[in-house]
RNA sequence: GGCUCUGUAGCUCAACUGGAUAGAGCAUCGCACUACGGAUGCGAAGGUUAGGGGUUCGAAUCCCUUCAGAGUCACCA
């Protein structure tokens, strides 16, 4: 919280006492920024207090406003219209405010690392036998995003992702492979090798089609093989093992290299294949313990109707596992592997939001405390513009593809808007990733998460508007002005305290200045959208004011160097803010 | 059918979690400016917050209800 909401909030529930002989409840004090039209810059809604001063509310801020002039050296005045007590700040208030964050550097709005409980992140999650979509991409950033936030908020964070590397899935794209493949590999063919097992899992879908109008959906010969391959891989049969390793390592291959080009990383992988026998042993414990139940077929359940859930089968009566199962295993491996996590938060789609409400309920029933603070960190689809996003359908939007998309737009608007003569050669193709790639994240993480947005591939590459390459542009701009000036290390400004700010400045200032709070709330929120607006409005007040204020021109030298300070603040503040949302800001462009 | 989520300007999204006249961007129309980086700034127009009812000083936000859309309720993953 900003310094003077904590002053603010002590005074105005000790005024209260001693004004009216009562004190509020401290929820009840509510302050906000006082909106642009009136003057001053916080305001006190005073309706919560006329019950305890029995007066009439505009009485009621005054004897309050009166108060807190005079016993606070901040509050230079007061203004009341309606309900609301709006308190001018004193200028030498907020250059200290400035003063400290631009001595803070870089570090403005970050909290002490491992300051706070360790917290896990998964996200990425991908089947290994398919490449990655528009969903992914969505989901990556989300969870990197996300991670980086708790980071910069003071948690100690572990980004992980679960492998999907075993199952059905797999074992139709081998079967394929067998059969159609010809020894094609990733060398051989040039393809990257999560595209290569794609191939051959469209391949083994097509076929089985096929099959299908001839033997029935349970019989066609291609699926029996499937499975066959699937048993044999249960069983541990060498020679399949060696092909699922191969397959799986061009995937892996493949996806290293997506990852990379996004931006994103792990500190440690999860393989369904380790961890899927282990939910096994849990249940049975749990069945020993009581918490679970079995049927006469030998079946396992969790009763969970007292919880507004239903019952939910945990294992087979042949005594396979399902899905949760292995959820429930990999779960609890992680807690033993980090002794000291607070929680897990999934980054995973909204489809499956009855599934995890579920594993965090059989999670505290097994005796993990933490699974009442687990989070689901549920996003809603993203949508294109004639139709919905869906694998199964054909209308995938391909990961890599998008990502080349937004290089080869970012080249094409820079060149056209004349901006390329200036940068060399070689830094170029960095430039391009750097803006196509920061339009891309910023669009997808400046919507809410749990919404599902529209993906206009069109409106994703425009540079203007609401957009990270507008972000970023002024960014340079403010970049280009601190080089002018010669300020190699801003955070040694200092700005006289007798310098006097105008409203936009002021307003501009305390925009900046709110980051620190911002990322609290992106953090406790889990989301990076609250953070990416705080960029984009403080990039709009950055611009706007920049329009009419001169800096380096300014003729009075205090009045430049608090103006230099506010640039620096901004373009600090906004390239922490981005940094946050995984986009990286050029210093040209 | 039960449960969950969503519905805000023509379009894409906000609204500090119950506060003032619901704000931005795109698109449309107009204005400024040869610039400390114009990939600019300013303005106009655009709204019964899906409809109806309720709670209170005050509702896009909370409750009820109707409508529309999505998801889920698998011995699939």
């Amino acid at each position: 919280m900003l310094r003077i909401d904590q002053i603010l909030s002590d005074a105005v529930l000790s005024g209260c006492t001693e004004l009216f002989g009562a004190s509020p409840d401290p929820s009840q004090v509510s302050i906000q920024l006082t909106r642009p039209e009136f003057e001053g810059e916080r305001t006190v809604i005073v309706f919560p207090f006329t019950r305890l001063s029995k007066k009439n509310p505009e009485d009621t801020g005054k004897t309050i406003g009166e108060y807190l002039v005079a016993n606070l050296e901040e509050i230079t005045s007061f203004q009341i219209v309606k309900g609301f007590l709006n308190l001018s700040i004193s200028d030498s208030y907020w250059i200290s405010e400035l003063n400290e964050a631009v001595s803070a550097g870089g570090l403005f709005g970050l909290q002490p690392a491992k300051s706070k409980p360790q917290v896990m992140v998964e996200y990425s999650s991908p089947n290994t036998n398919k490449p990655l979509h528009l969903g992914h991409l969505r989901n990556n950033f989300l969870g990197y995003s996300v991670s980086e936030i708790l980071k910069a908020a003071g948690h100690d964070v572990v980004k992980v992702q679960i492998i999907n590397d075993r199952g059905i899935h797999i074992c139709k794209s081998m079967v394929a492979w067998l059969k159609f493949g010809k020894g094609e590999t990733p060398e051989s063919s040039g393809l990257k090798g999560d595209k290569l097992v794609g191939k051959y899992y469209v391949a083994f879908d097509k076929a089985y089609k096929a099959e299908v109008v001839e033997h029935g959906e349970d019989d066609a010969p291609i699926l029996l093989e499937a499975r066959e391959i699937l048993h044999k891989w249960e069983s541990g049969d060498e020679e399949v093992r060696a092909l699922w390793d191969q397959m799986n390592g061009w995937v892996y291959a493949g996806f290293e290299s997506t990852y990379k080009e996004m931006g994103v990383d792990f500190d440690k992988l999860y393989y369904e294949s380790d961890t899927y026998l282990i939910g096994k042993s849990q249940v049975e414990k749990g069945l020993a313990s009581g918490v679970f139940s079995q049927r006469e077929d030998g079946s396992i359940w969790v009763d969970l109707t007292d919880k507004g859930l239903d019952e939910k089968l945990l294992l087979r009566k042949d005594g396979t596992a399902v899905y949760i199962t292995q959820d429930i295993g990999t779960a609890i491996l992680r807690f033993e592997d980090y002794p000291s996590l607070d929680r897990q938060v999934y980054t995973v789609g909204n489809e499956q939001e009855y599934h995890f409400k579920v594993l965090f309920e059989i999670l505290g029933k097994l005796g993990f405390e933490q699974g009442e603070r687990c989070h689901h960190l549920s996003y809603g689809m993203v949508e294109l513009p004639d139709g919905k996003m869906k694998s199964r359908e054909g209308t995938v939007v391909d990961a890599d593809d998008i990502l080349a998309e937004m290089r080869e737009t970012a080249e094409a608007v820079a060149i056209e808007a004349g901006k390329l003569d200036s940068i060399p050669e070689e830094d170029r193709p960095e430039l391009f990733k750097q803006v196509g790639y920061g339009a891309l994240k910023y669009f997808l993480l400046r919507v809410d998460p749990k919404k599902s947005m529209m993906f206009d591939p069109k409106g994703s590459i425009d540079f203007i508007g609401n957009t990270g390459p507008y972000i970023q542009f002024n960014y340079v701009r403010s970049r280009s002005v601190l080089r002018n000036a010669g300020i190699e290390r801003a955070r040694y400004l200092i700005v006289e305290s007798s310098v006097e700010l105008d409203q936009t400045e002021k307003r501009l200032l305390m925009t900046a200045l709110s980051l620190p709070d911002i990322i609290e709330e992106s953090a406790r929120l889990y989301d990076p959208s609250i953070l990416a607006n705080l960029c984009y409005e403080i990039t709009k007040s950055y611009s706007s004011w920049y329009q009419d204020h001169p800096i380096l021109k300014e003729e009075n030298e205090d009045l430049r160097m608090a103006r230099l300070a506010i640039c620096s603040l901004c373009s600090s503040s906004v390239k922490t803010g981005m940094s946050l949302l995984g986009v990286n800001m050029p210093e040209r462009m």
